[in-house]
DNA sequence: AATGAATGAGCCTTCATTCAT
DNA sequence: CATGAATGAAGGCTCATTCAT
């Protein structure tokens, strides 16, 4: 007789899922979509790849399932929680997000997401449901930082020029190092912020 | 039956093998070396896919050799003939270099082995020859560029700091960019080269 | 926990199994054997897959037992209870015979029983076990039939011909229709059978 | 050098395909669609599962286009020859094509078609250029037989009541025998149609 | 040289079966 | 007794590679 109540048995199997669905954003990241198979995200979760498919329907559903658990359980939570401190100005603001996106607790994970979703950006014949997952992850990092942009240009920290294509150059370099290079913030981060948004201040 | 001697033999011969390695290295580069198949190479080069073996005896050999081939053909030949013009600033250099790798006539072949030399540098278990290859591609790069970062950081042009390092930022930004992006290059390229080299141009 | 004595749980666990082998008889009529899946078993006796496998050791298992207790509980019980009321002539029994083996109470067990025997009978590599019992259940209708055919002959109400063959024409009919469309029986079923048994009724 | 023309090379592929085509039409026919797997197609044609692909895109198309060919090939060609032979009565018509659907020189394939389309038939969620296949199927037999049966009705050769439902059961019972007992057909298959038609024959 | 027919290894997915609770 | 978590064998399909023509 084990006397587990419900509870603790969805506890169990919520955890089961997150583990897989760790696993997965782990791996889709490194890979890949396409190039990500089952047995990888098994083995990364040390499970049969049974029972990935008797928590999960398809690759595809693994793939959106983990996006979904991913940026509820790490972005909501923590992403902005210093963003609207106004003590600061745009920029810093700015450079405090650039260096908050790579640097939060669970790296592997919020960087996993962002990675993969550079991947789907580039990928055709998207099912509805993603496009839009991706588009409204997009968005989420276009308005946040937006407004920051536009504030920074008026008081003079931001160079000038189309805010919005100015943005869109800073995400692609930003994404661009991580699809390319994650490593490349393990040391002197905040230099190299720094540096980075060189490219977008006023002198 | 037109008798050819030998000499055009080998002119076609290597015509074709051209044709075949130029398809393959466009095909390599949109989608990833494990994506790419073998159809799709045939397809690009207008031959059917058991032709590509007779020239070639593995996908790999064909990667191998179509690098050897695109470095050899294009790379040496041209990328910097500019580069040495003592008439402009290092800054000034370096922006020109940008712009060139990205936009010189044969853009698809040098823009290509710089996103497989990308893709190439993500993967394990690379063969030794290969990985030799990708260290002296980067190399490559790394050799041309640091004189220039460091007689603009003595001409005052370039922020202080490790020559080496900043090179190094500089260079990641713009491999991730190709990796994650390539259409970027697409419009208003100059605009775009001036706001990256302002990460590392003094004021 | 109420304290039941052992006959209690006898009953129960017996009732368990009856529960689950009616189940199981219906699902494997209806989707035949190997496309019957455990779980379509489970589900239609509202358990878990787990338990199934607790009463039967494997798939096969459930099967033969479950034919075994179809054909004790339901078979010699009330088939041909009718069947030898010497009132009615022997077409007329063939007749009733007919309408009964599809409209009887309990018509989803035998049904089922007789499909899936069908089933049996088209397959190769039969365990020998099986082999017999479908021999064994063809014989039952044979054996029970074959006197009212040559009855009826004699009377000069059926055709005359080799009995033996003559009710393996009408068996295969039979037999087919059940196999092919079981929902032949739903409407007009004795109109039906009139029209069946004119195959074998002299005019 | 193996100068073959277009022509005969076409030649040879349409033998290939149609060499997979018989041999899928005979495997559906003998295990259901569901219950086929692909292996054992590609062992009945007597070539490799790859090269089965090579020729189809999925089991579904082999499938439809086996049926299509299959049609085309047999059905039309040689089912209806004799049908409108008006020297003969209706009833004596209805026999000669139940003969004749069971006899003709390649029984295998058009046997094959109609326990694939009775397969069918009783297959839910069927994509629809499937369902319009089985109904066009099914709406062949019936066009061709039903003014057979309403002439036999009107000649007082064919027992009255509604020809279309009188037609339905006869279609049934042919249709159970062939998924049921193919070999039904081997021996004394004339007096066996002879019976059969007994069902419907006025006295 | 050139084509495309042919093969088989490998990946996604399903499902019978076993096991921990 | 009961549940459902966990495993792995097997089948559909893709694609690199080889071969006949």
């Amino acid at each position: 007789m084990a006397p587990q109540n419900k509870e603790q048995l969805d506890q169990k199997k919520h955890e089961r899922k997150a583990q897989i669905m760790r696993a997965a954003i782990k791996v889709f990241a490194e890979n890949g979509i396409k190039l990500t198979k089952i047995s990888m995200i098994a083995k990364e979760a040390k499970v049969s790849h049974g029972l990935v498919y008797h928590y999960f329907t398809s690759k595809d559903e693994i793939l959106y399932a983990s996006l979904d658990w991913a940026v509820e359980e790490h972005k909501s939570a923590k992403l902005f929680q210093e963003l609207n401190d106004h003590e600061v100005s745009p920029l810093e603001q700015i450079k405090q997000f650039t260096l908050f996106a790579f640097t939060e607790s669970d790296t592997e994970i919020s960087n996993g997401v962002f990675r993969i979703i550079q991947n789907l950006s580039s990928t055709n014949d998207l099912p509805e449901h993603l496009v839009q997952f991706v588009e409204k992850a997009g968005q989420f990092y276009i308005e946040s930082l937006y407004p920051l942009f536009v504030e920074g240009q008026n008081s003079g920290e931001i160079i000038k020029g189309d805010a919005e294509e100015l943005l869109g150059i800073y995400l692609t370099v930003l994404s661009g190092i991580m699809a390319d290079d994650p490593a490349f913030w393990k040391d002197n981060t905040e230099q190299k912020v720094g540096i980075l948004t060189r490219m977008i201040s006023e002198r």
